[in-house]
DNA sequence: ATCGAACCTCCAAT
DNA sequence: AATTGGAGGTTCG
């Protein structure tokens, strides 16, 4: 077990608001009224939970040293808070969307699995979107066991493409199933590497996504936020149309294209963007 | 370039 | 109890 200093981390906020979909809360430590929440990262079944100030990590396959680089990385604890929150000064509606979930924050996330799983959101709903991760998982990823029982990792490209379409239609993917398999293909044959565009500029990487099937302007921003670094990304979806409609253009019908709101939100909030974004999209859709 | 409609599936609300 | 509407969007005409 490691433990990390960090006096402004939401860690419940940030892992159940809609950006990463294997996350569950384990029924346990009832005595000391503390929630432990688990997932798979890289290969590795974690254990996370918090205490006044303080994150706790364990995972039964990694050492010390190993664990809290993952979750330094995983939970973006580089991030500056205050100088992030400081860029929001004179904003309104997300200063108190800022006092209300102070620590929310962004995650950075595997490119691959950040890619399908917002492939699946399109036209879903979160609860089918976690029921459709999980039998993705359970169906063609890599089976492991630790001191804890078995579990599934994410599955590769390879592996999706090789369970293959119709079978992914059997798991109810729907047609988000070509999409998938499709994008799986292109990655594969292409030999793309996703990190590498942690490196590589907004624009440029925006243009390699909306190349994979089922990917547009929305879900290339997720992808690019949630797990490619990149803080100035702006997805655009129903919640954030509705707040940005009632909150900051009071109300104007004027019809604009969601990548034309984009680039308005991204020039308007900054280089961070996206933690904007993030704050807009959670009040919005709690409140 | 821009605009609707269609798209799989599930489930909650008629 | 059967039917309809809609869900973090993208693609196609």
């Amino acid at each position: 077990m490691i433990e990390i200093q960090c006096d402004t981390y939401d860690l419940k906020e940030t892992l159940y608001s809609g950006q990463a979909f294997r996350w569950i809360e384990l029924s346990q430590c009832l005595e000391q009224n503390i929630t432990v929440h688990q997932s798979v990262i890289s290969g590795h079944r974690v254990n996370l939970w918090e205490s006044v100030g303080t994150i706790y990590a364990s995972c039964p396959t990694l050492d010390n040293r190993q664990l809290k680089e993952l979750s330094y990385s995983y939970l973006r604890l580089d991030d500056d808070m205050s100088r992030i929150y400081q860029t929001f000064d004179s904003d309104q509606y997300i200063s108190t969307a800022i006092s209300k979930y102070k620590g929310l924050h962004i995650l950075r996330q595997d490119p691959w699995e950040c890619l399908v799983t917002f492939i699946c959101s399109a036209n879903n709903n979160i609860p089918r979107i976690r029921q459709l991760v999980d039998k993705l998982c359970e169906n063609c990823g890599e089976m492991k066991i630790d001191s804890k029982g078995k579990y599934y990792c994410f599955p590769s490209p390879a592996q999706i493409a090789e369970f293959g379409e119709s079978n992914l239609r059997k798991l109810g993917l729907g047609f988000r199933a070509k999409y998938v398999y499709g994008s799986s293909v292109r990655l594969l044959t292409e030999d793309i590497d996703l990190f590498q565009f942690r490196n590589d500029s907004y624009q440029q990487s925006l243009d390699m996504l909306i190349g994979f099937p089922g990917v547009g302007d929305k879900v290339a921003n997720c992808v690019l936020l949630f797990s490619m670094d990149k803080l100035d990304a702006f997805p655009v979806d129903v919640w954030i149309k509705r707040v940005l409609r009632e909150s900051y253009l009071s109300g104007s019908k004027e019809k604009v294209t969601d990548s034309r709101l984009r680039e308005w939100a991204q020039s308007k909030f900054g280089i961070y963007a996206g933690y904007a974004n993030q704050y807009l999209f959670h009040r919005r859709r709690l409140d």
